[in-house]
DNA sequence: ATTATACATCAAAATATTTTGATGTATCAA
DNA sequence: TTGATACATCAAAATATTTTGATGTATAAT
């Protein structure tokens, strides 16, 4: 999804938003946060299904949050800094440029 | 929802994340960047139905995201900075944590 | 008082997402 | 080459979200 990773489109960001969503997508995030792992790893960290933690992961690859990387029968994954950066920057795009503005008159 | 917006637990964060996911919440959000709108502004900004509005609307209150003022007949909503800097917050712990780090055995 | 406006709320329908369990593919070990 | 492991994918079921159109409530203008 992110291919042109240094500009999104205000419109992608709810796309991207998705993948936060979702607790177990967020459970699986903090994961990554300590490293690369793998399937086998979440399921024994968070006792969800393998099925289930490959439809999550699946959600979060095709948004661009984490790579994966095989290694014989086991594939790793992990987090993708760049594309966290662009929702941060967004973010701040809200944080910055929000005005409180009350409107004056009409 | 978030009452102690000082520290929003991890677990909430993906109930926040609710409010970004849809693109109709973030056009929204986007006319509000400029200043405080009512419902009767954001149906002529987008063409969007009155109670179609008022549900995103709600979804974006309950999360804490706006603030509304009634002003006679009118209701204005506007952004909440806070709420938005807690999960510029988070995004910032994802950035700044997140390590590269492969794993070196096993 | 009556009517119009601004918005909230509701229940039903439409739509989308998530979960489950089964099956498929590739890799590896015996 | 057989069997086990690691994971992907699929279709169906379960669940959740969104949309619609109708109705309700408060305010304000006539």
């Amino acid at each position: 999804m992110l291919k042109n990773i240094s500009k999104v489109k205000k419109e992608d960001i709810s796309k991207l938003m998705v993948s936060f969503s979702d607790p177990f997508r967020l459970e699986i995030i903090d994961l990554m946060m300590e490293g690369e792992v793998c399937v086998c790893d979440i399921m024994k960290l968070t006792k969800l299904s393998q099925s289930r933690i490959s439809y999550h992961i699946k959600i979060l690859k095709e948004a661009g949050f984490i790579s994966d990387r095989q290694e014989g029968r086991w594939v790793y994954y992990s987090l993708k800094k760049e594309a966290l950066f662009l929702i941060k920057e967004w973010i701040t795009s809200l944080t910055d440029y929000s005005s409180n503005k009350k409107r004056c008159c009409e």
